[in-house]
This record gives C-alpha cells, sequence and structure tokens, in this order.
DNA sequence: AAAGGATACAACCGCGAAGAT
DNA sequence: GATCTTCGCGGTTGTATCCTT
C-alpha cells in the first residue's frame, strides 16, 4: 500500500522561503491559529507542503524564537541535558525557551561536538576519548568473538547457541526499557535541578526596547506585560495555545544584524511599502500583520 | 582578485507515534 | 483491531557565506 505523501508535490515550491511567503504564513496564522498543517498551505494562499510551513513556522517564524547564538550557559545545559537524553532534540529544545530542536541539534553538529572533542571528550558518550576508544576496541573485539561463536555453533549443533547472544540482548533491552521510563523522571529532575539563568544571551541576542529605537505602536494588540507569559515548553504548540498566543506571549529577542530579507535601511523599507518581519521591530512588524492592512498601521517615527 | 575548501544553518526527507475512523 | 491520516522527530542535504591559499 505505501504511505502517502505529505502532500501532493506537483507544483510545489522547494528551497528557501520569500519574504512573502513568510508573511502569508504569518498572516494566516495569527488569524487562524494553528489549524490543520496539511489544509494551511492552500488556505494560506502557498505553495508550499504543509510540512515545509510548519518546519519554517515553528523553526524560523514562531514569535517566541530566540536569534542568535547560544549563549555559555545555554550550551552547558544543551551538553548536561545531551547527556542524559542522546540526540532527543526537541526534548533538549523543551528544556531552552525560544530555542529548537533544529537550532540546537545544528549548533550540536557544528560548535559543541568540536568543542567537546577538542577537550578530549566523546561528544556520543561525554566519556574522555581515550576511554572510549578503549572501550570501543573491545566492543568490537568481543562482537566478532560473539560473532564467531554463533558461526560455530550455528554450523557445529541443531541446538541454537541463544544463550550468550540472548543474555546480551536482553541486558541491551533492559537497559533501553529502563531509560525511556526514566526519560519523564529525568525531565522533572532536571527541572528541579537546573534553574534558568535570566541573564539568557544578553551578549549575542539583542535586547530590543521598542522606545530606544524611537518607534511607537499605538495598536493594542500588542500585550501590555509579559506577566502572564510562561517561559516552560515551547516545542509544544496547540492550536489553542497559538490561536490566543497574542495575548501572552513573549515578543522574541531579534538578531538585528542578521536581517534576512536585505538591509534595515528604513528609506528602503519604506520605498518598498511593505515591512518584513523583522525590518524593524517586533511590535511594528507584529502590528503590521495582525491588521493586515500596512497603509493604515500607525506606527510613527520619533 | 579568484579559486577552492570549510563552515554554518535553513530546509528536506523518511520514519515512527499518536489519534481518528 | 485494522487502516488511514497527520504530526513531530532526527538524520541528512543543499547552499550561502566565510576563510585560506
Amino acid at each position: 500500500m505505501g504511505r502517502q505523501p505529505c502532500c501532493d508535490k506537483v507544483g510545489l515550491k522547494k528551497g528557501p522561503w520569500t519574504a512573502e511567503e513568510d508573511r502569508k504564513l504569518i498572516n494566516f496564522i495569527l488569524a487562524n491559529g494553528q489549524c490543520c498543517w496539511r489544509a494551511l498551505p492552500k488556505l494560506a494562499g502557498l505553495l508550499r507542503c504543509g510540512k515545509s510551513c510548519r518546519l519554517r513556522w515553528t523553526n524560523y517564524l514562531r514569535p517566541d524564537l530566540k536569534r542568535g547564538l547560544l549563549s555559555e550557559y545555554e550550551e552547558k545545559m544543551v551538553i548536561d541535558l545531551h547527556a542524559q537524553l542522546g540526540n532527543r532534540w526537541s526534548k533538549i529544545a523543551s528544556h531552552l525557551p525560544g530555542r529548537t530542536d533544529n537550532e540546537i541539534k545544528n549548533h550540536w553538529n557544528t560548535h559543541i561536538k568540536k568543542k567537546l572533542k577538542k577537550m578530549g571528550i566523546d561528544p556520543v558518550t561525554h566519556k574522555p576519548l581515550s576511554t572510549v576508544e578503549d572501550q570501543k576496541k573491545q566492543e568490537q573485539e568481543q562482537e566478532k568473538t560473539t560473532k564467531d561463536q554463533n558461526l560455530e555453533s550455528q554450523m557445529t549443533a541443531r541446538e541454537p547457541s541463544y544463550c550468550l547472544n540472548n543474555s546480551n540482548n536482553l541486558t541491551e533491552t533492559t537497559t533501553e526499557i529502563q531509560t525511556a521510563k526514566q526519560d519523564d523522571l529525568l525531565n522533572d529532575q532536571f527541572v528541579m535541578n537546573v534553574t534558568i539563568d535570566p541573564g539568557f544571551c544578553v551578549e549575542e541576542v539583542l535586547l530590543v526596547d521598542p522606545e530606544g529605537l524611537g518607534l511607537v505602536c499605538s495598536n493594542s494588540a500588542v500585550p501590555s506585560s509579559s506577566s502572564s507569559s510562561s517561559s516552560s515548553s515551547t516545542t509544544s504548540n496547540s492550536s489553542q495555545e497559538s490561536s490566543c498566543f497574542l495575548k501572552d506571549f513573549q515578543f522574541p529577542d531579534f538578531d538585528w544584524s542578521a536581517s534576512d530579507y536585505g538591509n534595515n535601511d528604513m528609506d528602503n523599507i519604506m520605498d518598498n511599502g511593505m515591512m518584513s518581519l523583522w525590518d524593524v521591530d517586533a511590535f511594528s512588524s507584529w502590528d503590521l500583520l495582525v491588521n493586515d492592512d500596512i497603509s493604515q498601521s500607525s506606527c510613527t517615527f520619533w
């Protein structure tokens, strides 16, 4: 029978997203919340598959995302969590507000792995490299002898020699089950043990004060305070949450230096008659998108 | 200045889990 | 319980940018 493709691939666009596509996606989700991803592209007027839309939203457009490099503190947390959880990036990400699994995975592969190796630590086992190498050799040798023994026994006797194999497998399976069972406990324990540093990536990510930029938005869609917002898990986004997230979301700390859509030159923005999401600041851009009417937006520059 | 290699990260792909029918 | 649909995860790839020669 086979699995149905996630979408009708004919005529669908792939590759980098354009500002226009982003705008459509944001507008749609702001207006309707995160409904069925499969249907979303058609409804939003996008030539993308639902999966692509979901990924774009969760990894890049979501308003509660942090941009910029991971702070030292975050990096340490990632390493600690990886030591306990392994490559369960989404679980790791759930402990780091504003960070996505993809971002953490990328950071791990490009930065942390190398760092650990330089420090003589095996990034997989988190043990000293020399020990790990010895262990691997031992394991390989043991595996070889086990295979040889199996082959031998299969050749010589009808009675299969399950003993060695089975006991090995059993041990492994038990460990896996235990690990899985411990997962949830572990999550709780970790939350108990690690307190979120309020001084998150202050150096890398600019905390933008809209007033400091000389920008005033008179729209009331922007929440007056972030007091009610929770900064717990960022990976689970129910449609309920999203449909009302404007009420209580924390505005993101955007990385101003890294604009995706050309420069941030104000003249340019005004000339285009359109502001891309990251162009001015979170408040004004989201304000525009919420209103869905650029010409009527009430942003004033001092 | 140009070419080639290295790096970083956004996006894609395939699979499994969970929920719906 | 079987089948189908949708979503989310983790691994991998593609490409833009940076760095070195």
